[in-house]
DNA sequence: ATTTTAATTAGCAAATTGACGAACTCAACT
DNA sequence: AGTTGAGTTCGTCAATTTGCTAATTAAAAT
């Protein structure tokens, strides 16, 4: 649950060409001071400044680890607002569970375990390892819009841009339908903007802009951001 | 690309009870020996055992870093099997471009900088900063059975569970009609199979299995395995 | 104009890492 | 029986990290 974000947390951190600016970004996004974090981890704030500076060249990863979880942890106490903010409620997930195995299985030993029935399948094909599992409910695998749960890197504090756009309604009806928003819609060379997409896009409070440039150009001009 | 795996790896390396034997896991799935990934990094076999067996508490980013890298960089050189393996092709992918700023920038900033008109929004919500952008071809996004991107932990080699199914076809037709594959579907309590799921089953050479345990149990049992 | 608060910089002591080499186990071949 | 390959354990030591204190700058708030 959370433990996904302090992975994606931690990933960011570690591959990064400037940890230390990773990290600050967390702490800024979490709404901590450096001090606030730092009693957080009961050491003083210039150690947070040294990371975040970039003093420590290579940190620990038990340094990053406390950093992450802290942040997490301190959200959660504060009610889980971040965190929640980054991911759909789980009510109207098709995922049931899903989870990894640090080792191999064999497939025919996970059916064993499972007292399963083969319908198909034999061979050594049965034999090969699989590293873990997903449970979803089909039904509403196909009835929900779960492409957008991948549209939110780690913060709908973000802007999304949609091509191939006719009238805009399609894109901001799915939107409105999933729970976490993000903060602008950008049609990129839309056909026609429909009444209703400015509609639902007030009703979210969510920046909705159009643009005439091409997805290569846009991509070429936000390279600048850093 | 491949730096969205690393972050993967990297994430899950750190937030890990025991990062020596993740670090295990992803040298395994890359097919390396020991020896081989330490000619990799240009160190002796034993630094890598050490690692893996955790006699460091808490190795350094960058020693993180260099071994990640290093297998996906390997994995490149071999042809990318590996790493493409854990992705859907980007061909058939709803997602254009997903990226990250480190730093918040300014929405009205973001939207005079790729000249935006807009539509709708206005006041100091277009000053609040955002994080990251993401590009997606909507009619795809709503046409393609995306959710099954979600399905994919990190690698195809792996079980889906399907619960709720009644006939099965649904499912092995998205599947058949996704780029990555599972290793083996396992349907929960089926009211029926339908004989287009066998043989779709076939001939994507995926395991098909059913199983008369709810979806608490099968938890359970798994839990098991590491 | 003065005081807080937030963030940065730097020197230092203790602890830990990163890497090596050598010795050792344990299967799997020949 | 002997050899090879893969993996493990451990003593060693230079290089780095970790965390502290104290001093300094920058920006906000009174």
């Amino acid at each position: 649950m959370q433990k996904q974000l302090t992975r994606r947390m931690a990933g960011e951190i570690v591959i990064s060409e400037k940890p230390g600016d990773t990290l600050k970004k967390w702490r800024n996004i979490f709404k901590l001071s450096q001090k606030n974090l730092a009693s957080l981890l009961n050491v003083k704030p210039s150690v947070v400044c040294d990371f975040e500076k970039g003093r420590r060249a290579s940190p620990g990863i038990g340094t990053v680890r406390k950093f992450v979880e802290a942040m997490v942890e301190y959200d959660k106490a504060q009610g889980g607002k971040i965190v929640s903010s980054m991911f759909a409620k789980d009510n109207n997930n098709a995922v049931y569970d899903i989870r990894e195995f640090n080792t191999g299985t064999a497939i025919d030993n996970l059916i064993k375990e499972i007292d399963g029935e083969i319908l198909s399948g034999n061979g050594d094909i049965l034999e090969r390892p699989i590293y873990g599992y997903t449970i979803v409910d089909s039904l509403k695998a196909i009835t929900t819009f779960n492409v957008f749960g991948d549209l939110y890197g780690w913060s709908n504090e973000r802007a999304i841009f949609f091509s191939g756009v006719h009238f805009g309604r399609s894109p901001m009806i799915a939107i409105r339908a999933h729970p976490v928003k993000p903060r602008v819609v950008i049609y990129i060379k839309p056909k026609a903007i429909d009444k209703l997409a400015t509609k639902l896009a007030e009703m979210e409070r969510i920046v909705l802009v159009k643009t005439e440039l091409d997805e290569d150009e846009i991509v070429r001009i936000l390279k600048k951001f850093n």
